[in-house]
DNA sequence: CTGAAAGCGCTTACAG
DNA sequence: CTGAAAGCGCTTACAG
């Protein structure tokens, strides 16, 4: 609790607590304990006047209380780099929905891509004790370092990016047979000259895709040209001021594999800017079918994964971890699906 | 607690207590505490010693023991409808940016829009002791059931759509204002036949939008016809679905100010499936600027709104409340812009 | 400047 | 079937 200051909002009035509804029923707390936790042990009629003096008195459970003595978590984080992202937004959203099924609730925190601001967040979260830890790690995560930081304290499954150095679950997409079936799909229309594009070399899922992507070519009997591999930032801005990389060198892209679907869109932006339209002159794929995918002229040919049940599936494991915490590491991988679209309808030039 | 199952995520191993650091130290619990607290109490050498035994077994600070003691809480709770809409996606991140700053970690729940299930989400998330919850309202929600829910427990804010029968802080976008601009940006084009089109007439910031379109017609001269209020579910497919009402009556509509964009990209694809070209053949307006609009074929004029900026703005006014819980409830207006893209360049005809 | 004691709201053996 | 007592990890007057 070094750095950040903490919240310390007041509740407004005095609560009722276990020992009000126990002197109004003229029993001990123990037995209010009882009846909260629906022990068979109570009789009926007690049982019946404690819990309508329950409702007279508008009790609200305290749960902080009872995991505090129970020595037990309710509560489990969720820490992504930003919702605003639809996919990990989708992906919060399962997540969340599978804990409240089991009687978890969420615990936000959000990194924004930097790893300083992860090791604060997730330092801020662990003094709330959850049961467990979701994260989807920044860029250029530390492993050791957030290793070292959840200790054996917490339990924690990694989502979508490999973490060297931690022993912890894992969960991520299909990247190397989602970019395989892309390209794939462009070879079987004719296309050779398919550049990789986008995407940061030491990701791992941007080196898993480029794998995926490379087995396709040689199977295929093309070597892929260095040339060909064309990093970006995966962002619209950044995919769009690229895009003249594709067409510098004498083995000129005539198709793209994309990274992801917002570097896709942003290289249709970019090649619209220099006149090359995308989908009749230019064939291309994205990856995570975002809902723009499906609106973008032309519409986008990518690889859905489906980032809500991920989130459910992501839960699921987790909780399995916690009630378990001797297993094994786990290494889930999720299924994705070619979605053909308008974007790779261009013909071979 | 009635109802539903309580996680237990059990602490996998002896957690490290104030305790063991005083008996490490040679000094009592309460020094400990001093310190953690970074009083100035202490004499810097003890501190010294303290603070590196804290840092030598790695202790971490138990913020719900704490908060149990101090009568504190450091959560506040957003309740929202579902985060794959990125309008809220947005708005939580705001939240959840602007709380962490406060050094408050933010509890998620999402009610799909089912004021049954709205209920039980704020039930069990009360029960995790927030200062405060954040309330996008599913619709329909029943205000008092919600009050009496939270009782003087635990402030409130709502966001973006009226509760009646509450008393609570309230922040919501200028509907009136924003639906006025989109209207008079048609009128300005030379349209008179403008449909209001989508949404539910029962749902307050329908009718604020609603309004602003009427005035703005009836300021330019034309009264609007009954026929011109097609009500639909804001969701794509249903608004393509009664794409047809518009044209059903002797004045047929030319173009239509829709109630947000969600509903405006329905109507598009429901205008191109009757060979109506959105933008050219009929011009419309949405509202909110999701991602989608910039990238819609025509991209969409439509009002925008900040979400994140929204979200920061709703966790500062609910802190305020939690800070001072006898101020006078608020109502908080937060400004849109119009945005013009292609969908409204249609020509009057 | 430091320590002993009480207490936040709950639960759980242990007696009866 | 019910109650008295201890304790989860922390903080805070109150003495010294």
């Amino acid at each position: 609790m070094t750095t950040h200051k903490s919240g310390t909002g007041r509740s407004s009035r005095k609560q009722v607590t276990v020992t009000d509804i126990a002197q109004a029923c003229g029993v001990s707390r123990a037995t209010v304990s009882l009846v909260l936790r629906g022990s068979p042990l109570v009789h009926a009629d007690t049982r019946a006047r404690v819990e309508a003096e329950l409702k007279r008195q508008r009790y609200v459970y305290n749960r902080a209380a009872a995991n505090l003595r129970r020595q037990t978590s309710s509560s489990v984080a969720l820490v992504i780099n930003d919702l605003s992202n639809p996919f990990f937004a989708e992906f919060a959203a399962g997540v969340d929905e599978a804990l409240g099924e089991e009687g978890f609730v969420t615990l936000l925190g959000s990194t924004g891509e930097s790893p300083q601001r992860q090791l604060a967040v997730l330092g801020s979260l662990v003094e709330h004790g959850p049961a467990g830890i979701i994260l989807s790690p920044a860029e250029h995560s530390d492993g050791a370092a957030l290793q070292r930081l959840l200790g054996a304290h917490t339990p924690a499954l990694v989502f979508n990016r490999a973490l060297p150095g931690v022993d912890w679950d894992f969960l991520a997409l299909d990247n190397e047979h989602g970019a395989r079936l892309a390209t794939e799909h462009l070879l079987s229309l004719g296309h050779r000259r398919i550049a990789f594009f986008g995407g940061h070399a030491d990701s791992s899922s941007c080196q898993q895709r480029r794998q995926g992507y490379t087995d396709a070519l040689r199977a295929a009997g093309i070597e892929p040209s260095p040339e060909w591999l064309v990093e970006c930032s995966p962002t619209r801005v950044d995919a769009a001021a690229r895009t003249g990389e594709l067409f510098e060198h004498a083995r000129e892209a005539g198709a793209a594999v994309c990274y992801n679907d917002t570097v896709a869109l942003g290289l249709m932006l970019g090649l619209s800017a220099r006149g090359i339209r995308p989908g009749a002159d230019f064939a291309l794929t994205g990856f995570d079918d975002i809902t723009e995918a499906a609106l973008s002229t032309p519409s986008l040919t990518t690889l859905a994964a489906q980032p809500r049940a991920c989130g459910r599936q992501a839960a699921e494991l987790l909780l399995q971890r916690v009630r378990d915490p001797g297993a094994l590491p786990r290494r889930v991988i999720a299924p994705v699906k070619l979605v053909v679209r308008g974007s790779s309808g261009a013909a071979a030039m």
